[in-house]
DNA sequence: AACGCTCGAAC
RNA sequence: CUUGUUCGAGCGUU
């Protein structure tokens, strides 16, 4: 590698303007160091998070959260504490916090996790701090945007799960494999180890000390009644913390696919290197290619052989290299020609069948999982009971049709998200109409309701509606649901520059027209 | 175009 | 008094 080289110049931050052409030229700057193999080093990063411009967008950014009512340690609510003062003073007080940085311990709550008797501790901090996350997140984020692995999916605008899953399928397909290690990552969020986190922060670009050493007290922040001081872990609920989560692994990404998938892009980078190294290690590559979403990843590779020699090198790097440890248990390896494995929320498997392998892919909703929301929509259903009148009953019957169409929308890259979900349609549908009925309920065809119609329009099963102000209102069914094709990321599609944002609209023009092919 | 609200999913 | 990032669907307001 050569030098690093000072890349951001001063620069004054005015305008919305200014500071979106700043993010996109941050992003650039970075992209072009890469390409060319220097490293990126940028170092006037405070100055662009304290300017006017950054903490009022980070407060637009973060007012709507639905947890901004709620209050960290020092009691305050965005509306009452924030957007209804003098907003000067609010400015003062965030670059005041940017300056001397001494954050306020974090409200400790544990929240349990779907299906798991394990509770997961939530870090709660104060407004003001996760206004001062959000300025630091919105400068950092073009920066590790430019560098990360392009199939890291989670945490990652314009990318998700579905996306992940497509990939996963489509090198399946392609390659023909069909080895794959599904990895567990234990606890990320509570084991980053601190001064690893800040050399990568630096080693990505991050040369502002002042920054470095916010972003250290702000991991170091204590808890309310437990400890003054926080030695290992990034608070889950801080506004930072995915990105920084993704810096993290960002070092395993780097590590799993440097030997294989980004070797040729590698090579292109670093021409002037020897060419015969190359060669040589190319004669044993491992075929392997990675997939992440947070610390959820899966591996394919050609053989079972490759499997066991990959998992134990990642536990083996990860341990050393990032004090992270895989779940030893939930570390699976699979034959997916054999048996489903289960990523994202969906079971994912090839069967026999026409293409150029001889097999072809399978998925569906994880059927544990999808059982468990059909409880808690049964649930719901029985809740409809309640309604004191019709309108009332009309609108739980909006929201629990907005829980279907939910569920649905998640599920609709699978394969087989109608044959699995349709299972159930029968029995919710007749609880429904057992509610319905005290209410002059009716079997109507769907497109004769008037609601969802961009749903109910193409389906004329038979819901249970109910007659508001002569418009029938229908319950919406599960079974209402096909299969839709992901589209994969474009490589150039970000939101860090005018090209990949033009990309980005392109693709939601193409989804809404095209809805006919 | 922008904002607001309801809801879902992944982690 | 259940936080956060990201993605998506639906509805509404000027």
């Amino acid at each position: 590698m050569a030098q690093p080289s000072n890349l951001s110049g001063p620069r004054i931050l005015s305008t919305e303007q200014d500071l979106r052409d700043l993010l996109d030229s941050l992003y650039e700057t970075t992209q072009a160091a890469l390409k060319e193999g220097i490293k990126p080093c940028f170092k006037g990063l405070l100055e662009y998070m304290k300017a006017e411009v950054t903490i009022l967008t980070a407060i637009h950014n973060i007012k709507s959260n639905k947890g901004s009512e709620t209050p960290g340690s020092d009691g305050e609510t965005m509306r009452e504490h924030i957007l209804e003062k003098d907003y000067a003073g609010i400015i003062a007080r965030v670059q005041a916090g940017l300056t001397h940085y001494v954050p306020l311990p974090i409200r400790r709550k544990y929240i349990p996790k779907p299906e798991k008797m394990e509770k997961r501790p939530l870090g709660i901090p104060t407004i003001i701090d996760r206004i001062i996350q959000e300025c630091i997140r919105m400068i950092l984020e073009p920066i590790m945007e430019a560098q990360f692995f392009k199939h890291s999916y989670g945490f990652r605008p314009m990318r998700d799960a579905p996306m992940a899953l497509e990939r996963t399928k489509r090198v399946v397909h392609q390659t023909g494999y069909h080895w794959i290690v599904e990895g567990d990552i234990a606890k990320l969020f509570d084991t980053v180890h601190h001064a690893k986190l800040g050399r990568f922060l630096y080693g990505m670009g991050v040369r502002d000390q002042r920054v470095l050493m916010i972003i250290k007290a702000m991991v170091k922040t204590g808890i309310v009644n437990e400890t003054p001081v926080n030695l290992l872990g990034t608070q889950q609920g801080g506004i930072l913390s995915p990105l920084l989560a993704n810096v993290y692994l960002h070092q395993m990404d780097y590590w799993v696919t440097r030997e294989w998938e980004n070797k040729k892009t590698r090579t292109i980078f670093s021409q002037s290197a020897s060419r015969t190294t190359v060669l040589k290690k190319s004669s044993r590559l491992k075929p392997a290619y990675l997939v992440r979403y947070a610390d959820d990843w899966v591996l394919i590779v050609p053989s079972k052989q490759q499997a066991e020699k990959w998992k134990q090198r990642i536990a083996k790097q990860i341990q050393s290299v990032l004090h992270l440890t895989l779940s030893e248990e939930k570390t699976i390896i699979t034959n997916v020609r054999e048996k489903p494995i289960h990523f994202l929320g969906c079971e994912f498997k090839v069967v026999k069948g026409k293409s150029r392998t001889g097999y072809i892919t399978r998925s569906r909703p994880d059927r544990t999982r999808l059982q468990a929301k059909i409880k808690e929509l049964h649930r719901k259903v029985n809740h409809l009971k309640r309604c004191g009148s019709k309108e009332q009953l009309m609108r739980e019957i909006y929201t629990f049709n907005a829980v279907i169409r939910g569920i649905i929308q998640y599920y609709q890259g699978t394969t087989w998200v109608n044959i699995a979900l349709r299972k159930y349609a029968h029995n919710l549908r007749t609880k429904a109409m057992r509610i319905l009925e005290k209410y002059g309920g009716i079997w109507l065809p769907a497109h004769q309701t008037k609601n969802l119609p961009s749903v109910h329009a193409d389906y004329t099963e038979k819901v249970p509606a109910i007659l508001v102000k002569d418009m029938y209102i229908g319950v919406t069914s599960l079974s209402f649901c096909r299969w839709k094709k992901t589209d994969l990321k474009r490589p150039k599609e970000t939101p860090h520059t005018a090209e990949g944002r033009a990309i980005y609209r392109e693709e939601e023009q193409e989804a809404t027209t095209g809805t006919s092919r």
